[in-house]
DNA sequence: ATTAATTTTCAGAAAATTTTGAAAATATAA
DNA sequence: TTATATTTTCAAAATTTTCTGAAAATTAAT
């Protein structure tokens, strides 16, 4: 296997890995090129590496800016846009996770807490079943995302230290 | 909200989270109707609830069973088989974050693994830069499954020492 | 062994998602 | 302003995923 071998496979496995992931199989291949790439690429260079239409390219690349792990590069003298990966693995993560934080666990909490307010005879053995579940999925969900918005949390100051030592 | 409408709510959000966790629908929601149903039901039950098919029901009845979150249940003198899911939601959590853990990032583990045997020379920088990251997502990547791997194994310990209390 | 009940399978249908490509919109240069 | 390059949009097409339903297989009772 040489460099352009392990790159293409490197493309294909990250799109195979979104795609379990929940982000879809082009968004993850154009995030693994740029990820790889050497320097910014733009948009017919995304195209011609991935053989995809250019609305496919438009509009993945713009999730992936949505994402915040993608930036657009403006280079002086050519109209093209240019784009590129932010490459430190750490903060890829800590972007996605936040995003499916944000996407995923929250809107849990606020149905169960909805949920909750049922109108019913707390009483009753079945009521209580079901609302000790919810009760314990809340719970659940909440430890979660207090771990969550603690790793993300420390993840900033550990960012704001290293920034603010190079500054200081 | 009464709580036949709770319930169906309950169902209904279940199913929606499931799809953006990588779970489908039908699955979700049959999993969320067991887990607030008061006694384990069976296929014909739980077509009636969530009108679906048979053969839809079947499938994902079977899969949320390799998923080790739903059990059969076989009452006596009946010849149908009852179905009824692990209530202990932390359990459950524990279940999906091990098996997820195997179909997602154990084959990151070893594709990454693989790449990094690439044949190039390596003093090049743009080889040097591609192994850089394909270290990186490794290393990310091994963290995050020692991390699961742990809270797993810890889960396991807690649930011993707990069990072996009640038999000592 | 025969019959009846129940579960499983799987090809085709339906639904959902993704992709294309060309037209419209936007931005830049002449 | 006009022309040209580039990006964006979006309806229709292609693809992928999920679901149906009836036939086949299995299981249990008579």
């Amino acid at each position: 296997m040489n460099l352009a071998e392990a790159k293409q496979q490197f493309i294909q496995s990250w799109g195979v890995f979104g795609s379990s992931w929940g982000i879809n199989r082009t968004m993850a291949q154009i995030h693994a090129l740029l990820l790889i790439a050497p320097e910014a690429l733009n948009a017919d260079e995304i195209m011609e590496a991935l053989q995809i239409s250019r609305g496919n390219a438009n509009m993945n690349i713009r999730e992936l800016i949505n994402w915040g792990i993608v930036e657009k590069v403006l280079k002086p003298g050519d109209r093209k846009e240019y784009f590129a990966a932010e490459k430190d693995i750490w903060k890829v993560a800590m972007r996605i996770m936040k995003e499916r934080k944000k996407r995923e666990l929250d809107p849990v909490l606020s149905t169960m807490e909805q949920i909750r307010e049922v109108d019913a005879p707390k009483k009753d053995a079945e009521t209580k079943a079901f609302l000790d579940t919810v009760t314990q999925i809340q719970k659940f969900a909440k430890q979660a995302d207090n771990a969550l918005a603690g790793l993300l949390k420390a993840d900033e100051h550990w960012f704001t230290g290293t920034l603010l030592k190079l500054f200081k």
